[in-house]
DNA sequence: CTCTAGATCTAT
DNA sequence: TAGATCTAGAGG
């Protein structure tokens, strides 16, 4: 154990040792992944925000999952290494932010469906066109996350990976670890008893906006 | 090629 | 409570 530890003064800046960590949470299946991602921070087109609510999808077996129905042109970034993002269209209008987990290969991410804006309100509320609501309710629900942080699987945002230039989210460590709620994932009930009804949704409990389909 | 059902949000 | 708006995937 001590033998493959570096010495302490080769750790002068501890940046680099953070955001592995942080990715490091990604390479657990998503249903691991999903809960320890609330508290961490999200950073991208000069909006940062907390996450406070996620939601599982895992595995070719996972109805609900988009891989449900194998591998397409649109499920492939969900195949690909940890980190990645998996943006896509629903309903037609809302880009869905997920964050691929697990090992390259097997369909697992984690769909970011609630954030709460610590830095850029102002920018966020531009794109959000809302000037009024509160700040709480400004980003809770997945179509909202994706305007907010303005990701866009037409800006090719889908396929990127998290720590490459080319990217623009950025994930930073949870500064605590907030109590943490869980139940049933949104909008999934096509999926079947077993699948629509897997408790693999879970939010930060004393969130006020949280934990709820609105 | 056509058809249909969405991991939703908003205003009425 | 319905309308908006589009595309992947299935079926012909």
């Amino acid at each position: 154990m001590l033998s493959g530890m570096p010495p302490a003064t080769a750790n002068t800046s501890t940046a680099p040792t953070i955001a592995r960590d942080v990715l490091g949470i990604l390479r657990l299946p998503a249903p691991q992944a999903a809960p320890l991602l609330i508290g961490c921070e999200l950073e991208a087109h000069g909006v940062r925000a907390r996450i406070v609510e996620t939601e599982a999808y895992h595995s070719e077996a996972d109805l609900a999952c988009h891989a449900a129905r194998g591998r397409t042109p649109r499920t492939e970034p969900l195949y690909a290494k940890s980190g990645t993002l998996y943006v896509y269209l629903c309903y037609g209008l809302h880009q869905m932010l997920n964050l691929v987990c697990d090992v390259e290969g097997t369909p697992s991410a984690v769909l970011i469906r609630a954030i709460a804006i610590t830095a850029g309100e102002d920018v966020a509320r531009e794109r959000r066109q809302n000037l009024r609501t509160p700040l709480a309710r400004l980003a809770n629900g997945p179509g909202r996350v994706a305007q907010a942080l303005a990701l866009n699987r037409n800006h090719n945002h889908s396929g990127l990976e998290l720590g490459q230039a080319i990217c623009p989210l950025k994930l930073h460590p949870a500064s605590s670890r907030p109590p943490l709620a869980n139940g049933g994932r949104i909008g999934v009930a096509y999926a079947g008893p077993e699948w629509g009804a897997k408790p693999w949704r879970w939010w930060e409990r004393d969130f006020p906006v949280a934990g709820r389909a609105s």
